[in-house]
DNA sequence: CTGAATCACTACATTGACTGCATTAATACA
DNA sequence: TGTATTAATGCAGTCAATGTAGTGATTCAG
């Protein structure tokens, strides 16, 4: 890697953490951009040279993750059941997000920061609900004979609706880590299964 | 209701009036908030009295419709199965939604332009993961023994995102009214039932 | 090793969404 | 009629985001 990149990667964490004390400090919404800058030792344009707007500052890494998670759908193990190859993808990403962010206090800040911050939640969905295309897509190419393009996106909304729904209760909850992943779990097997078993017969 | 009421009525109208020519001739994000104020006929100042924001005139009667639908959950039938619920509760939140918005092909274009336009599309997410919440606390009152805060959601989630998702394909796909319901309604009995039966055995 | 091309970064100007504050004029109401 | 509301306005100002033109440090070709 070059003397260039390298620079500008430096740039670009500096404004990462100019931007998240100041977050932390003052709230995302009293700080603004000419303030990360200022932290940062960078012009206003230059902060819009990197991220294209404030709101992505703090999804960074968000979209490397979910890359990451799709490519699990690309390859399911042969004779593989639908349901089993959701519940390996989820766990799989749920353990890699757990192990690698939640664990780490600075990516779970991160997170509670995204839940408290309406702007942010909806660019969180957003990317969400992108990512979801992007594996409904690879399902049905997974299993072309059995899934629509309706029955796809069902399927995969289902799952992630449940969890993301379960982690925004958990996270806001201001539950530890491990709890946050136990409660995205467990969404994703309720979703998966079947509800009636939740009530007694 | 009194003459000044009725008034501010009709400025609000005159607006989303206005509004909506302006974005399907333009497009949303060539639309500014000047042009609509001028063509309805109105200062700056009064668009943003009337709505907080931009993005919000095109939201506009979706909150009066999600809060109709929360209703159904504050009252089960005695003795009805949580499964039951859920399903009558979101078939007739579609089959409202389908008869009162999309065949009148007013409301379909304003769901056509949220799909399109990333903006709307991440306010509209927002909206939706608050009704989920309150749609979440509802259900858990009505079944207080069999379902703790995270399972309520988890439950919630999963309906509303398969619903979500699968219209979201439908609506892009451009496809008419009674397919984008028929695709809402299939995706609830997915998502409700067991996703094991979509591949044989 | 040198000149040219590239690229991160900067300064400056501008647009457009949104807010606070003071004011006006039309309704409501006693 | 006189007084209180309140929808609507004008104006000044903040802040995010974009276009343009330019500078200087790296990169690379010959």
């Amino acid at each position: 890697m070059g003397l260039r990149e390298r620079k500008k990667r430096r740039t670009r964490e500096a404004l990462i953490t100019a931007a998240m004390g100041l977050f932390r400090s003052q709230g995302y919404e009293q700080t603004t951009v000419a303030q990360i800058a200022a932290a940062a030792e960078v012009s206003v344009r230059t902060f819009f040279l990197h991220f294209p707007a404030k709101e992505d500052l703090v999804m960074a890494e968000v979209s490397e993750r979910v890359a990451l998670g799709v490519r699990v759908f690309e390859q399911p193990l042969p004779g593989e059941h639908l349901t089993d190859l959701l519940l390996r993808a989820v766990n799989q990403m749920i353990t890699h997000t757990g192990d690698t962010d939640l664990v780490s206090g600075v990516a779970y800040s991160r997170v509670q920061l995204i839940v408290s911050v309406p702007d942010l939640q909806a660019r969180m969905l957003r990317r969400l609900a992108e990512a979801q295309a992007l594996i409904a897509d690879a399902l049905r190419r997974a299993y072309p004979e059995a899934l629509d393009p309706i029955a796809a996106a069902a399927v995969v909304g289902s799952v992630v609706g449940a969890v993301t729904a379960a982690a925004a209760v958990s996270v806001s909850r201001e539950d530890p880590p491990e709890r946050v992943v136990a409660a995205m779990r467990r969404a994703a097997g309720l979703a998966v299964g079947d509800f009636r078993a939740l009530i007694g017969q």
